[in-house]
Formats: structure tokens, sequence, C-alpha cells
DNA sequence: GTTAGCATGTAAGGAGTTACATGATTTT
DNA sequence: AAAATCATGTAACTCCTTACATGCTAAC
């Protein structure tokens, strides 16, 4: 039970994708993946998994396979792998984003597993976000018209630098948005037809 | 009851020392004063100010002041006023903040109450803010060299536009702190003898 | 006179953390 | 042999939102 947050599931779903892993090793990569921002803990984590593993979209993977030492067979760790559910769920998540996408916590997430989708989910997040962040500046600039008395120098300079930091990310994503509008993504294969090569 | 949030209490006493407020009016200053991006909701808002009644802090204003408009004694605001206690325990919160203040969620809270506290707390919060910025970058960087592989064109445009960023927040906060350091802020005038005007 | 905004509040629940508990393996 | 790190898990708790419930006032 315990309904878990869909950009979670995103990011599990999205790693055991490029290769099967266990819960420990998950961790450090959701965390390095959400740019050491948020830190993920294992209360979190683990009933995570077995909420997956319950809705049958990922397994614990029977293999026991040696490519870290000589460990035979001992299950200390729990290497989980995709069911196929869940890996039709990872494109569904990750196709058919919405609105949820464009916020703070889980615009990073979506963006991170963009080599896995089509420009036309690319461009909706990628829209949907600059959308907000413009609303955002419209409503900072207003308020900061409204009642420009009430502000010391301080709150103002605060007012300033967020001005700033939300423009340079407009126009971070409108040059993302000219370039899969282009669609000369030459270094970039389509990954419907031909998937990057995984890792290793 | 319900231990309230350090950073919740900081801010609604505050906006109160600059004058007594009720609750939805409090609402919509804490939320333009949190930049659009955090939008407290009244089920946060209300039980925080019985709370802090209920610790002395602050007391329902009994002085029925007509400011707005020809509504006698009517009693359907409730206009909140710091007491002595609470001036109190503003100025102990503004001037140590501790660790918490440079967190992600604190530091524009703190920011924005700059003007009523000293150069040291401001340079407190101002350095411990850039340290945790700068350890940001380090982590980000290394990450980046251990692991080049298995990174995809996006994920590696997510990171460098995320140093970007806090980059740019490292050289503000620099500038800040030179300034604060050099003392010639002409245009402020020391916030503990003679407070910056207040409103209207 | 009814819609929109002002104003206050409560109950239930979501999404996570912290602290704890356990044990195996690797390093010093 | 001890300390560090790997690895999995649970229970309690925190902070906050959502949804609901209520009534008043201003505008159209």
């Amino acid at each position: 039970m315990s309904r878990r947050s869909d950009v979670l599931e995103l990011a599990v779903l999205g790693l055991l994708l490029d290769a099967p892993m266990h819960g420990y090793e998950l961790r450090k990569q959701l965390n390095s993946l959400l740019g050491t921002i948020r830190a993920l803990s294992y209360g979190t984590l683990y009933p995570t998994l077995k909420g997956l593993v319950a809705a049958g979209l990922i397994r614990e993977a029977t293999t026991t396979d040696d490519t870290t030492s000589s460990l035979a067979g001992k299950r200390a760790r729990i290497v989980y792998e995709l069911t196929a559910e869940g890996k039709e769920r990872f494109q569904g998540l990750v196709r058919s984003p919405g609105p949820s996408a464009w916020e703070d916590e889980n615009f990073g997430v979506h963006f991170a597993f963009f080599a896995r989708t089509d420009t036309a989910s690319r461009l909706e997040i990628l829209e949907g976000r600059r959308s907000r962040m413009q609303e955002r500046l419209d409503a900072v600039r207003q308020a900061a018209l409204r009642r420009r008395e009430r502000f010391d120098h301080y709150t103002l300079e605060l007012q300033r630098h967020g001005l700033e930091s939300v423009e340079h990310e407009v126009r971070w994503l409108t040059e993302l948005i000219d370039t899969e509008r282009a669609g000369n993504m030459t270094h970039l294969r389509d990954p419907d037809k031909d998937p990057p090569a995984p890792g290793r």
C-alpha cells in the first residue's frame, strides 16, 4: 500500500531499465541523479521497492551473478530487475508526463530520462516548464510593481537574484526547445528505433 | 503542541514585527516573501498561530482598529501582534541562525530578514551558504570525473546547467560577503540603533 | 441575489525523514 | 580485532497539503 509518488517510481524504474541493481546501489545512483539536492533515505526506498514488487513492476533477480566478487549465492543483497509490466509502466510514465513533470521537484528526474523518450514528450515537458517559469517571472514582477515601498534593500536584492536565476533558466529552456524543434540532433539517435548503447 | 519548524516561526514573528496582521494577510505576505515558490496553506498557518499564542510569543490584538473600513468590533478577523517574549524570540532566531539557515528551504527566509540583524549574523549565514554551495559544486564535479561513461547527452546537459546555476549563486554570495565585510553600506542604517522606517 | 473574494478553522492523509535494529564484508 | 562501509529493514514521527466546513462581505 502507501501510494508512492510517480516521480520516485519513474526514477527507480528508469535506473533499473539501464541495469538490474540492489537497493543500496540504487540509492547512490538516485542521489547522484538528483544532483545531491535530494538525499533519498532507506526508509523511503525499501518500502517503495517492496511496493513495486507487489505491483508486479519489478522482481527479485534469481540469477546469482558474480560480477562483483566471489560470493556464491550468499543472498546478502537483493538485486531487482524490471518485469515486462515494469518496462511498459516506465514507457507510460515517460511518454505522458502531465503537469507534475514541470514542478521543481520532478522536472530534473524527467529531464534525466529524456534519452528514453521521443521529441514530442520532451517538448511537452520543456515547454510546460518554461511556461511555469514565465508565470513565476510575471508574478514576481507584478508584486514588485504593486508595492515597492515595503521592501528593504535585502529583500529587493533577494528578489533581483531570484528573477535573474529564473530568467537564466528560461533562456536555457528556450535553447533546448529550439534544438529539439530543429531536430538536427546529429549526435543523438532516435531512442525509439535505436536506443543508445547502455553503460558498459 | 505539534512542534512547528523554526523557519516558519521566524517568518511569522518577523512579519508581525513590522506590523500586526491577521492570518489571511499574513499568508499573502508570507507567499510573496518566499517568492511564490512555497505556497503555505491555511492548514499549516492557523494551527501555527494558535501554537504561538499558546507559547506566549504572540497575542490577539484587543484594539479594534478600523484602518480598513467601518466594521465596528465585528471580530471577523483576528489580528495578531507580538508580545515582548515574541520580540525576544525573534531576535534570538535571527541573531544565532545555526546550520539550518543555509539550507535551500530556509536561506531565503533568513535573508529576507537581514535588515533586522547585524553584520556578524549576516556574514555567518552568507558564508555558511557559500560553503554549502561550494561543497555541492565539488560533489558534482567529482561525480562527473569518476564516471563520465554512463551519462548521456541530456544528463550531462542537466548537470552542466546545475553547475552553472550554483556557480552563479556563489558569485552572488561572494559579492554580498565582500560588501558586508567592507561595511560601507552607506545607503543602509544600522538596524540596531535606527531601524528602517516601516511600511506606511 | 448570486458570484467572487475575504477570513477562519479542522480532519485525514501523503511523502518523506530520523532513529533504531541487525548483520555481513572489507579495510586498517 | 576493531572500525568502516555495505546492505536491508521497521516504527515513530514531522511537516505539510488537500479537502472539507463555515460564514461574512464586496462587487456585478
